[in-house]
DNA sequence: AAATACTTTAATGTATACATTAATATAAAA
DNA sequence: TTTTATATTAATGTATACATTAAAGTATTT
């Protein structure tokens, strides 16, 4: 969802927004106008505005016609929809994978991930643990080749971002979810098709469950 | 991917270029500049460049920097990307539907839109018939409730349009698809999910082979 | 005539200007 | 004091201005 051709500041604003709301430090909730915004920007509100109707359409701000420009909280409900369409996308790729029947060459990208998740869970780096997480699904999708997959799921991992990191320091750690990463892997490379979608579509209707079993015990409605 | 929210011009500007690409009147290929499609508009530069930002997030054209704007043809690849995406969600919905055991009222919008598929059929309208095949999966995924299916699908809908007109008139009149359509119905009503899930997934894979096949026989390499 | 250098043109990317209007603040009336 | 009316402020939505620069065109040289 942009690509080198847009512009510097427009693709800059559009970055350090987008930074600056996955890292909460423009939460959900805050409000501002195109002045103040594109003022600590330093540019003008023309490309602000540009990368503000991107970032909505992203899901991420709304901007509300003479009110401003608001972060969007996620809501259950939406982490709801999200863990639906990764649950439909997400073992679809991996069965894909698995008939392809890739080499572990080809694999690598999936089994460092795995291998940096373990060493993060023996580190006891839950943030590590994420974006290792993170970046087996994304490679997961990448090695796919299916473009689509890849910028629907990025979109998704964008608006999901606060939720996860927020939820991850209330849940029982991860070891489960690493080997059930594992798992899938094993089943890839030995082209069990109908087996890595399973395993990984249970892995995802668990993972959704859970987090929404913790938002709903500690009445989070909105992060 | 638009709300009432967005101002009047940029949303005219938005409606009105999406329908032209997709009523091919603005054809793969086109190419113009900004000052000539804002003056056709009737508007200013500024309201057209947040539309035509927002038509590059939905793949439907390019910007390219000092070289103008490009409409973006479909290539046989991106419909293979569209009908796996397609193949990965709708199936999921059904199923999800099936297990809901809704009414006949409830289902009415799927069961209008297979009879207006049989009336299209009889009448030989294949515009007609595309129309309330496009209704039905809209519907689907509407009485699902997940926005993200709807936003998701109809983006891709809008990106397969033109393909699927020019195809339509390529191929066998679609009996067998619309019979498809009305067994899946039948399934849901039943609440017989895992032959609903199949049905659909078999008519989104045998729709989407078929699609490519005529692509290929008649080397349309873009559309 | 071909190749090169120079001009011109015009489109983009961005800033600024401005009219409209929602929201707020202030004043007047009850 | 509460309500209503008016004035003020300021943000949006849009148009316009302008600097930069790629591309096209022209002139110059060989």
């Amino acid at each position: 969802m942009m690509q080198k051709s847009r512009s510097s500041l427009v693709n800059d604003a559009y970055r350090r927004l987008k930074q600056e709301i996955r890292s909460n430090r423009l939460p959900p909730g805050f409000h501002g106008t195109e002045p103040e915004m594109a003022e600590r920007l330093g540019m003008s509100r023309t490309p602000l505005r540009e990368a503000l109707v991107l970032l909505e359409a992203d899901g991420l701000v709304e901007m509300k016609p003479r009110r401003g420009i608001y972060i969007l909280p996620i809501l259950p409900q939406d982490m709801k929809e999200i863990y639906e369409v990764l649950t439909a996308i997400e073992p679809e790729a991996v069965a894909v994978l698995a008939a392809r029947k890739l080499s572990e060459t080809e694999l690598k990208p999936l089994i460092d991930a795995t291998a940096r998740m373990e060493q993060a869970l023996d580190d006891d780096d839950l943030e590590a643990w994420a974006n290792a997480d993170d970046e087996f699904h994304k490679e997961l999708l990448i090695l796919h080749g299916n473009k689509r997959f890849l910028s629907i799921a990025s979109l998704l991992f964008d608006q999901a971002h606060r939720a996860r990191v927020i939820t991850l320091r209330m849940r029982e750690k991860p070891y489960r979810s690493t080997a059930e990463h594992k798992t899938v892997v094993e089943h890839i490379i030995k082209g069990e098709i109908e087996e890595a979608r399973n395993v990984y579509r249970e892995h995802r209707e668990r993972a959704g469950a859970e987090l929404l079993a913790i938002l709903a015990k500690y009445k989070l409605q909105q992060l």
